[in-house]
DNA sequence: CGTTTTTGACCGGCGC
DNA sequence: GCGCCGGTCAAAAACG
């Protein structure tokens, strides 16, 4: 009887002290990740500044539309190995989403009245007019508007992942809100907001006609508010061009990074593939980060590093700070969502070694 | 019963 | 001006 009391308050102590290092552990992830992502924003913001041309083609490589000519403009080395159905719907969209914003400039009666409403639920000092407000406002004097000009484009992503389901689950909470059949298209196209509030990203999904097991995702617009751990990784790893390891016909080929990664959907639960072989990028520049890093590769699997989401076995509705909890503590995914920071700003900071 | 999805209507752009 | 098309709205239906 004794014996036992020992063994229980032993094992409450182990699992008292267990906790107290997951605990600091966590802090400590969550510092070392706030300190990159406020590196990161002010590295971005300094490289802007100094360089107001290298805009322009900072989208060009982020996939974002072209102020002018967006389609047909495009840089000589890139997006090449692009599959030609995706560089096709790229530029439908960019062209669409132009369309929509001119829309936007001309409000109908309804959209006039919708706009003014906001307005003046913001008018009290109230700074989360977003972007999409801001495409959506006329603009009656030209440049002298407090806002930015309405000839900012909107953010364009485009996904392309395996999936049964009828969406890609990345994290993020959207709405539906509406379906259409479109001309070229066998299936419906499916159009998402974010639910968050005042968030002016939207989606599109569409199932793709020559094969159906493909889902193409467009995002459209920035995100105003924090995400999930997850969604930002899956939106890092959007930027970076990264691509379902499964399409045969469609790997984007043009990632610089010293590695290649993917997003896959398995089921509704998102998969981030981290490859740091060297095969995976023949044409990289880079020289192989991880290659005399701490980072050990699974057994078995050749310096294949592949860190698949905690979230694959979890339920989206576990609160957060498990779910944070979860994901920082895996040291794997940590250093990989490191590295492509890490590669931001390294890009970043030197302009003249993009690759366009 | 509140929230989310569905779906027909509506709107504006575009080509003819 | 008309019809087609894609995007959005909003009432109704479905869902949990």
């Amino acid at each position: 009887m004794e014996y036992h009391k020992n063994e229980h308050m032993a094992e409450l102590k182990r699992i008292r002290s267990e906790n107290q290092k997951l605990k600091s552990m966590i802090n400590l992830m969550y510092n070392n990740y706030e300190t990159l992502q406020a590196q990161l924003i002010s590295q971005q913001e300094e490289y802007l500044k100094s360089s107001p041309d290298s805009m322009n083609r900072l989208k060009l490589r982020l996939g974002i539309a072209e102020e002018t000519n967006a389609s047909t403009h495009v840089p000589q080395g890139m997006d090449c190995s692009l599959d030609s159905s995706i560089t096709r719907f790229e530029s439908s969209q960019e062209k669409e989403s132009k369309s929509s914003m001119e829309n936007h400039l001309l409000p109908s009666k309804k959209r006039k009245i919708n706009y003014e409403l906001e307005q003046s639920t913001n008018a009290d000092g109230n700074s989360c007019l977003n972007e999409d407000l801001q495409n959506k406002k006329p603009q009656i004097s030209g440049e002298s508007s407090d806002y930015p000009p309405v000839t900012q484009p909107k953010k364009i992503l485009t996904m392309r992942t395996r999936s049964e389901a009828t969406t890609v689950s990345d994290g993020c909470q959207w709405r539906k809100y509406g379906q259409k059949m479109t001309r070229h298209s066998l299936w419906p196209r499916a159009y998402y907001k974010c639910a968050a509030p005042y968030c002016p990203v939207r989606k599109q999904v569409q199932r793709c006609t020559q094969d159906p097991s493909m889902l193409n995702t467009t995002y459209e617009g920035e995100h105003n508010h924090l995400l999930s751990p997850v969604a930002m990784a899956i939106m890092n790893a959007m930027s970076h061009r990264l691509h379902v390891p499964e399409t045969s016909a469609g790997l984007i080929g043009d990632s610089d990074l010293p590695f290649s990664a993917s997003i896959s959907s398995m089921g509704s639960s998102p998969t981030i593939t981290l490859d740091f072989t060297n095969n995976a990028n023949p044409g990289s520049r880079y020289p192989n980060p991880m290659s005399n890093q701490s980072v050990h590769p699974q057994q078995g699997s050749d310096n294949f590093l592949q860190y698949s989401s905690p979230l694959s076995n979890m339920n989206y509705s576990q609160s957060g700070l498990d779910q944070m909890a979860s994901i920082r503590a895996d040291p794997k995914f940590t250093s990989a969502l490191a590295a492509v920071i890490a590669e931001s700003m390294l890009k970043l900071g030197a302009p003249n070694k993009l690759r366009l």
